[in-house]
DNA sequence: GACATGACGGCAC
DNA sequence: AGTGCCGCCATGT
């Protein structure tokens, strides 16, 4: 237990805004926590997220790759939760950043 | 305490 | 336009 532990809090509050249909990068939700350069450190907190109450896979990297589906169920788990949103894909697999990239408020 | 690793990103070649 | 290297920060060994 650590004071940086704010810091999960925050990844998963902002996540959790992310609405269905719509998708946000390690690197935004890095910058929204004040570590515009560790977006590793975002997509290492949501893999010990709880994927019942954090929507991880509407993070993607920077290309809209669902660099993170195998920490999910099965493979294909990430993409068809994504689908089921409503959320398209191009047809090389990858999310089409420019319809479903979620811009956060500054509220 | 040093070293490697990771659901990434930016910039240099 | 594709590939590669380095930076970033928390954890595990």
């Amino acid at each position: 237990m650590t004071a940086s532990m704010t810091f999960y809090e925050k990844v998963y509050e902002l996540v959790r805004r992310i609405p269905p249909g719509k998708v946000s990068t390690y690197g935004i939700i890095a910058e929204q926590v004040s570590m515009r350069s560790a977006a590793r450190m975002v997509g290492w907190a949501l893999n010990k997220a709880d994927l019942a109450t954090v929507p991880a896979h509407r993070v993607v990297n920077r290309n809209g790759e669902l660099t993170g589906k195998g920490h999910f169920f099965t493979p294909d788990t990430m993409r068809r939760m994504l689908e089921t949103e409503g959320v398209t894909f191009r047809p090389d697999g990858s999310v089409n950043l420019e319809r479903h990239l979620f811009r956060f408020n500054g509220s």
